[in-house]
DNA sequence: ACAGCGTATCGAATCGATTCGATTTCCCGA
DNA sequence: TCGGGAAATCGAATCGATTCGATACGCTGT
């Protein structure tokens, strides 16, 4: 209205010079790093009111503070690849929280190629960094990151020492739902896997492709259940959701002659899909088929079925990893935590059927 | 490793002694702005990998130059709630992507009440921002953001004249998805709506209950569908899920004696649970009953439907936005977009039944 | 040999606040 | 009446780069 296109605006030294005090004092005032008295702080505000002035300068001040009050978060590739996962959602949120005594706020950015020469990484003028799920180009990115020498956090990805992270208990927790399976009685069971890397091929995994496999989470819970069942077989989705849960279901439970008592998805859009693949063929859940997922998220549309699965702690490694932020930030040293996952009984799991 | 815990990481001006030239020159040497002979660039390059020096410090080149390369986009209440909605996922990569040729990076903020005095708007060093769904607090950011003079969009909201909006033709869409179930022959139809307001009440919507419904897509989604069928009876959703539309749809579909040929959701999510209600009642999609979605968002889980949608053109919707911040930026005006949806016929939608 | 010119580099001002030691003010007790 | 000390305010340095007019240098054409 009145303030958007003066010559310049006012700044810090203006107001302090038409309320007749020094920058200095000026600048506590808004602050409140100090006492002022009351009659001086009044003067102060009127002058900025009567200038438009709205607040020291975010720039100026991060520059002498050191401090931006911002934190990167360093997701791969397109933003809808990343929020696909209905747990990263949950983790934003607890990252949030965890930044919230610190007053910051939540970057994000991708580590594309940066076409403009330098990736974003470089020339954002960010307090920490959060790495989510370390792999390929995110390398880079800790180089950057490293090299600026600015905190950093991963979570879910491995980054060498040093490097604080905030990972799940994945093969314990899937040790435990094989166990659990294998309590009710099952013997043939079948695994849906996440993606085994970047490829995300579909189909029958066989045991010698766990070698090239890159991706941490995938491996970890599949060789979770192998503890109880080494000889389980698995079917690669080519990625978490209802609809690859369906391919993969579809493809286990197709041959009556063949098929597994209970499967073992590695994701809950995953479990939800072969839910939906049973029913399909007529298969009652969990009477003929007993089904379980990982994660622990809501899932719409599975009608009155309640998934049995691990529930991950999502907003806990996001509140977790911006804890550490905080720690880093005030010096100390942060630490690297594992956080386990829970078990829920649902009722997509019973007794194996009689043959 | 080595810069971790130095005294003090060097400065540009520390480079350019170390390469014996002024800092002016090393500067650009970074920047590129100006021509620099190889073999001087070389000498400040040297300098700089043997200082670990990592480039011009952010904060200090923000300063100068008055940019900080962030763009906020303020979404209300938790980030969940903001991301539970499809539309806002691709919108968020388009935005990001209409960002990248500004190289422009995105805070995540929330319109909190702040618990730290200031809200995080006030004080994060951006250089622009993007406010999405304005309503209630929504309607402070705004304040905020004017009197600090940042350019301003908002998507799908109203923030009177002067800030540049870029909204959809959510009420002629309507009216064209509902021209086309008439085409078809229906005449008993009913809506399923979204949430009128905050209160998020479910159930039957008396025509007088418009009056005071708040949120704009909703009522321009309402009106539009109302110009082909004044007398369609309406359900509210508690929200925009599968499951709410589950239960909308049972509501409707229950009893065969006043049942609607055709069910018309205000989202592609309440279709889907639309359409699971009318399998769980028996009913072939789309031989007994019509259902239609809007959005066209890729939603999982409705085996081999194809909703009969209006699509909305969300990635564009943030495209759009990132274009007009960069117009302001460089100092142009700024206008303001109505985006069009484009009607998807799929497989839910068919002739009105033989009674 | 020199005016004229293009190129590479330099100097110094500037961006707008924060911070902390120094200074002033004022009140109280001896 | 004056010293002592707490409270409020001030001054000046500082954060680390960017920018642009000025300067120096080496060529070319006549």
């Amino acid at each position: 209205m009145d303030s958007s296109d003066n010559p310049r605006r006012a700044t810090l030294a203006d107001v302090a010079r038409e309320a007749g005090v020094s920058s200095s004092t000026a600048s506590v005032v808004f602050s409140g790093k100090t006492k002022v008295s009351d009659v001086t702080s009044e003067r102060v505000r009127a002058a900025a009111a009567a200038l438009g002035y709205s607040g020291p300068d975010p720039l100026a001040a991060s520059l002498r503070t050191g401090r931006s009050g911002i934190v990167a978060v360093v997701l791969e590739g397109q933003l809808r690849t990343a929020f696909l996962d209905p747990v990263t959602i949950p983790m934003m949120d607890g990252l949030a929280d965890g930044l919230a005594s610190l007053g910051a706020g939540i970057l994000l950015l991708r580590d594309e190629p940066g076409e403009a020469g330098a990736p974003a990484l470089t020339t954002a003028p960010v307090d920490a960094v959060v790495l989510i799920g370390c792999s390929g180009r995110t390398r880079e990115s800790l180089d950057i990151v490293r090299s600026r020498g600015l905190p950093v956090v991963v979570i879910e990805g491995d980054a060498g020492e040093e490097v604080p992270r905030i990972t799940l208990d994945n093969r314990h927790a899937a040790t435990g739902i094989a166990r659990h399976v294998h309590d009710l009685g099952h013997r043939e069971i079948a695994i849906v896997t996440l993606p085994l890397d970047g490829d995300r091929q579909r189909g029958h995994i066989e045991p010698t492709r766990w070698e090239s496999a890159t991706v941490e989470v995938t491996v970890d819970r599949f060789a979770g259940v192998s503890e109880v069942f080494p000889d389980a077989r698995a079917v690669s989705a080519g990625g978490s959701s209802i609809d690859e849960g369906l391919i993969a279901g579809r493809s286990l439970l197709d041959d009556p002659a063949d098929r597994p008592t209970a499967v073992l998805a590695q994701s809950d859009l995953l479990a939800a899909g072969v839910i939906r693949a049973a029913e399909e063929l007529g298969l009652r859940v969990p009477e003929d088929v007993s089904i379980a997922g990982f994660d622990g998220v809501a899932v719409d549309g599975i009608g009155p079925h309640v998934l049995t699965t691990m529930v991950q702690p999502a907003a806990e490694k996001g509140r977790a990893a911006g804890a550490q932020i905080a720690r880093m930030l005030r010096g100390e040293t942060a630490e690297s935590l594992d956080l386990v996952c829970t078990f829920r009984a649902g009722t997509t799991t019973g007794p194996v059927p009689a043959r």
